[in-house]
DNA sequence: CCGAAATGCTTGAGCTTGGCAACTTTCGCC
DNA sequence: GGCGAAAGTTGCCAAGCTCAAGCATTTCGG
């Protein structure tokens, strides 16, 4: 019998309490997505599909539902919104006409840049760590991620 | 000239990276609470009040649902559903009879507990750091949000 | 002390999301 | 040519969330 359960909490490793650190930033997260989405009249799931389009790069409707990693029927209904208010546009594929292309147009190409920008404000907490501590901060996110 | 101009990253300070890397291992962190919440039979929002909820420190309805940023008429449903799990019971409260206390049971306690022991699991990425670098992004993250 | 306002929770209506199944159109392959 | 597979849409259903209304209870003001 060697580990105990209460070592969920007792036994807290350094990358342990790093991670439940940044659990609290994540918690901050969605609210500000439900108000950045407010603000441009969208919703989180509309902003979300929006930020996953690349302006200079159609992908077919399945492919959207691939990176949002939801069901096909789901965004039919997503797009028909972004439509609606004329940020993208649908397009039939060339080669292949069952395919419908989501073409994100000049005003959703604006919002999608508006949008990026408020995204990715960095909170205050982070904001105001000194500049050393922000090298080594991502110094080591690019270790782990890049 | 180092930086040539790429659309969204240009002109980008090190913790604006940060932020964005850290932005990587949230947008996995989705996924992963629905894919627990499954395991354990629960819904995300199910999850997320279970885990506010302090087994040894019973709240009214109205704490959790602050607690949760949402209306209380929200919560009801929410506990309702716990409630038929047998994970929590309401309890009428002494000093007022308005209120109802939320009491985590015992097979409520042990689900908590083995739910906090998932969702605290680290990603590989993080887990993967040296010791050095794993100290010193909790260093970092304790000065920022510590 | 009594009536009115305020409080805590629940209910109902309305909207949105998200998934599954069925359907249409189109493509690729034998 | 015909048949199975794929892309997208639609319909249906469960669930979350908010607002407005309702009910029971408490608290405040005169």
């Amino acid at each position: 019998m060697l580990g105990e359960m209460e070592t969920t909490v007792m036994r807290q490793g350094a990358v342990e309490e790093a991670w439940a650190l940044m659990g609290r930033l994540f918690g901050q997260l969605r609210p500000r997505m439900v108000r950045v989405a407010g603000e441009f009249g969208l919703t989180p799931p509309q902003l979300f599909a929006l930020k996953a389009l690349d302006p200079d790069d159609p992908v077919p409707m399945s492919a959207l539902a691939a990176a949002l990693r939801c069901d096909n029927s789901n965004v039919t209904g997503l797009v028909d919104g972004l439509e609606a208010q004329g940020l993208v546009v649908r397009r039939p594929a060339e080669h292949d006409r069952r395919v419908r292309m989501v073409v994100v147009t000049e005003r959703g190409e604006r919002v999608r840049a508006r949008l990026a920008e408020v995204m990715q404000e960095v909170p205050p907490e982070l904001a105001s760590l000194s500049a050393a501590d922000q090298r080594a901060l991502r110094d080591v996110l690019r270790r782990a991620l890049g």
